[in-house]
DNA sequence: GCCTGTATTGACAATCATTATCAATAGCGC
DNA sequence: GCGCTATTGATAATGATTGTCAATACAGGC
């Protein structure tokens, strides 16, 4: 079997990922890296962003600018608050919602399998 | 000011739209147009999708690949309930969801704005 | 119906995020 | 320490989308 490896580079992207407040593109992440002395590469901070989703250790969304955005999370499942200003995150969990997504799924004759919900808004400390 | 044309290549892919079950990407709409005898372009393809869209006659959404898909729908504000295998989407109103999107906003400090909420499922056709 | 000014088109180049390529490097088990 | 091979990184390739610009074709006035 293909044996996982541990490199810098994977602690660096997840370290990162952790640092930042809320979504962060590749390209973004890749760039606070450089700027930190580090000499990793793109195509790396890609590869490692795949995997740490894959691993559930991150959540992406696709912004409307076509990117895919990135941030750390925890296992269970939940959605986001999100502020269009400055971008911080505060997770959501919505077990009514996901009852409701069920619900209607079913009413419609469809096997519920999957759902995409983001919430946007203007935080506080944006509001002013 | 300017002033807006009616153009055959606008209501074709207007109507394009409208023939599709479920969403279609730009690229998509642009080869059946193609093999349906139009020789319409691909950028007024997309040019006329963003109008469309712009005046609410069409709703747009990511898929997970990074393309934008299009829809024809109603002005009324709403979601989609869409299956993965086929395309076809249903409209789905959600007075309640709105309602809770508002007060999770507010209760975390947030101005509400915006949402995105897309339910992805099997429908019965595609489900044996 | 015909003319004219300009919004719109379409072919193609340019852009931007992301993925593939592949030789060089560096973990990990021995 | 050695060797095997997963991983890296520079760069090329891809694919969707947007910009460019000369040629075209609506719309309104005659």
């Amino acid at each position: 079997m293909t044996t996982k490896r541990n490199t810098w580079q994977k602690d660096a992207v997840k370290h990162a990922l952790g640092e930042a407040t809320g979504f962060v593109s590749a390209q973004d992440l890749h760039l606070v890296l450089r700027n930190h002395g580090s000499s990793i590469g793109l195509a790396t901070v890609y590869r490692a962003l795949a995997d740490l989703a894959q691993q559930q250790e991150a959540d992406s969304l696709q912004s409307t600018s076509g990117e895919t955005l990135f941030r750390a999370c925890g296992a269970s499942h939940h959605h986001h608050l999100i502020c269009t200003e400055c971008g911080v995150a505060v997770e959501i969990s919505a077990t009514e919602i996901e009852a409701w997504a069920n619900q209607v799924a079913k009413q419609h004759g469809f096997k519920p399998a999957n759902h995409t919900i983001e919430l946007f808004g203007i935080c506080a400390k944006c509001a002013d």
